[in-house]
DNA sequence: GCCGTTTTCGGCCCGACTGTTTTCAGTCG
């Protein structure tokens, strides 16, 4: 089945072609796009393709759901096929080549009789004998380039895995503390989908505002991780680090700084559609301001345009820009109005089913109190079978009231597995000595989309179970989810007063921010949780919020916003029928 | 081919950089 990047690829070489083939521009721009949305969909084109949702995607219209449609159904598309034989093949693998665009592929692919199997090899063949300097518009620093081209796509870096969020965040961390010593930093700020807080990251994006930019840059470029300087100019600088990874550097003047921000945070749909509502008004918006009108912050810049100011998280072209105009954003939540955490593993001995956690239940509680936090819940895997698990969870029990602390509480919780057959993995003895638990799925992840469905439901109907814990299961960059019917998880939860989880671990990040959304437009609750497994990993909560922004959630959709009594009431409600 | 507080027709974002150029085309973000 198609992956989206794989469905953007072939968007693009159909762009290609019809470049070549001399169509109208403007549907050429159009597949670009459609490309570039689906390239950077947070939901699987398969999963919208699954829901009769494919026209949700920006830029995908009428005639591009019905190819689509085409593509997933039958594997392939009649008349991109018939498209592609219009042109040269050999052009195509060319465009994989960093500076390789349809023009420079087609033209080469032509004059050097390139064959489609080995194009690539070819074209390297022919830099070695000089054959590209003669040809009219190439010159000799085109055979050095094509070579350069060659060799980082040879080295696989030209299209590098994207990295999770949080690994994204340390190499950005790392950069500005080393940049900060520097007294001539006046301001530093991450940029790009990092600031967006999107799952996974591609390149890593910064910016800082000094009136020395020359010699910022010059420290830039002097960092240590690097392994080479990719560009390097007046206005910023990129960076090639030792893992592989690509960091960009933008300095500006202290009153071009909202500009910059906003010009380069992105998204690059909501820039364009920004500047197409600027244009209008009859404004010129670029990245030095409005018709040359310098902002040095943000706010003034939205406002000038008569919008709200728009935070980071949901800049992606999917509605924001209209609730600005008519003043309906939503009111965000924020790290601060989260008053507990609702997921992690101690190391306290119960023989659980799954990994158990590296600190005690007290590290744990200590660290979350640092953390100012009301409460915490404690909610190791249930013991395995063949465990008595009633005492188990007793002594466990036993243990918390006795530790509970005046200034922050600990919720007496577990995460219990949802067994294959939808029932919840310990008796009900033992799930009636816990205020509540979570539910998840850790085994059989192959099952269709509506017994999936059947088993999380059945899970969920009994009263302990109140949240339903990772419920895509997703891994990113590693494993896809199972499939749920999702339209029936939210109509339950929300029936029958259940939570979902928004994971906060940078492994899940699940629920995903899409589902977040519709979650929340349906009223559905929240509930947030690091599943730390050692008590630094309580510090994931900021991913947890950043993703819960993204899905346009305010203070109200959340229980870990709720003081103690009243999660702790909401908990035990499901012990009292 | 997409899309809608001037529009279901007729528009469609903006600029930097690079190399080969002498005014620009192609690529990129």
């Amino acid at each position: 089945m198609f992956t989206n990047l794989e469905i953007a690829k072939l968007l693009r070489q159909v762009s290609a072609a019809y470049t070549i083939l001399g169509k109208n521009r403007f549907r050429i721009i159009a597949y670009d796009r459609a490309a570039d949305a689906i390239e950077h969909a947070t939901s699987e084109v398969k999963d919208l393709w699954d829901d009769g949702k494919l026209d949700e995607i920006p830029a995908v219209g009428e005639s591009l759901t019905k190819h689509l449609d085409e593509l997933l159904r039958t594997g392939g598309v009649k008349t991109w096929k018939q498209t592609f034989y219009k042109v040269p093949r050999a052009m195509f693998p060319l465009l994989d080549l960093p500076g390789f665009g349809p023009k420079k592929a087609y033209r080469l692919a032509v004059e050097l009789g390139l064959k489609p199997e080995n194009a690539i090899n070819q074209l390297e063949k022919a830099v070695n004998e000089h054959k590209i300097s003669p040809l009219e518009g190439f010159g000799d620093k085109s055979e050095s380039d094509i070579t350069n081209s060659i060799d980082l796509w040879r080295r696989g870096q030209v299209k590098e895995k994207r990295i999770l969020l949080s690994a994204a965040n340390e190499i950005a961390q790392n950069i500005i503390n080393y940049l900060k010593k520097s007294p001539e930093v006046d301001g530093i700020e991450v940029l790009g989908s990092l600031r967006r807080q999107v799952s996974t990251i591609g390149d890593i994006d910064l910016a800082v505002t000094t009136s020395k930019p020359e010699n910022v840059i010059k420290l830039f470029v002097s960092y240590p991780k690097k392994r080479q300087i990719i560009e390097r100019g007046p206005t910023g600088a990129s960076l090639l680090l030792t893992s592989g990874r690509q960091v960009d550097l933008r300095v500006c003047k202290p009153e071009e700084w909202g500009s910059m921000l906003q010009y380069f945070t992105g998204s690059k749909q909501h820039n364009i559609k920004l500047r197409e509502l600027a244009k209008k008004d009859g404004h010129l918006l670029n990245e030095y301001g409005v018709d040359s009108k310098n902002f040095d912050n943000e706010v003034k810049l939205y406002n000038f345009l008569g919008l709200d100011y728009i935070p980071p998280e949901l800049r992606e072209d999917t509605g924001e820009i209209e609730a600005a105009l008519s003043h309906n954003l939503p009111d965000l939540v924020e790290l601060s109005n989260i008053k507990g955490d609702l997921q992690m593993h101690s190391d306290f001995d119960q023989e659980t089913s799954h990994d158990s956690g590296l600190n005690s239940i007290k590290e744990l509680r200590d660290f979350a109190k640092d953390l100012d936090y009301e409460y915490i819940g404690i909610t190791n895997h249930n013991p395995k079978s063949g465990v008595d698990a009633v005492k188990k969870i007793n002594i466990q029990k036993k243990y918390i009231d006795k530790i509970n602390h005046k200034k922050i509480k600990i919720l007496s919780l577990m995460e219990v597995d949802i067994t294959p057959s939808g029932q919840l993995a310990i008796p009900d003895k033992a799930l009636d000595l816990l205020d509540g638990c979570l539910v998840s799925i850790h085994s059989s992840f192959g099952l269709n989309k509506n017994d999936m469905t059947k088993r999380v439901l059945s899970a969920l109907s009994h009263p302990k179970a109140r949240i339903f814990a990772h419920p895509t299961g997703r891994l990113l960059e590693e494993r896809e989810g199972y499939e749920l019917d999702w339209e029936r998880i939210f109509s339950f939860c929300l029936s029958n007063d259940k939570a979902l989880e928004i994971n906060a671990n940078p492994k899940r990040l699940d629920l995903p921010d899409v589902l977040v959304r519709e979650a929340v437009k349906k009223g559905v609750l929240l509930s947030l949780g690091t599943d730390a497994h050692e008590k630094s990993d309580l510090m994931f909560m900021e991913y947890g919020v950043g993703v819960a922004r993204r899905g346009w959630v305010e203070p109200k959709n959340i229980i870990n916003t709720w003081k103690y009594d009243k999660i702790l009431k909401w908990f035990r409600k499901g012990g009292e029928q």
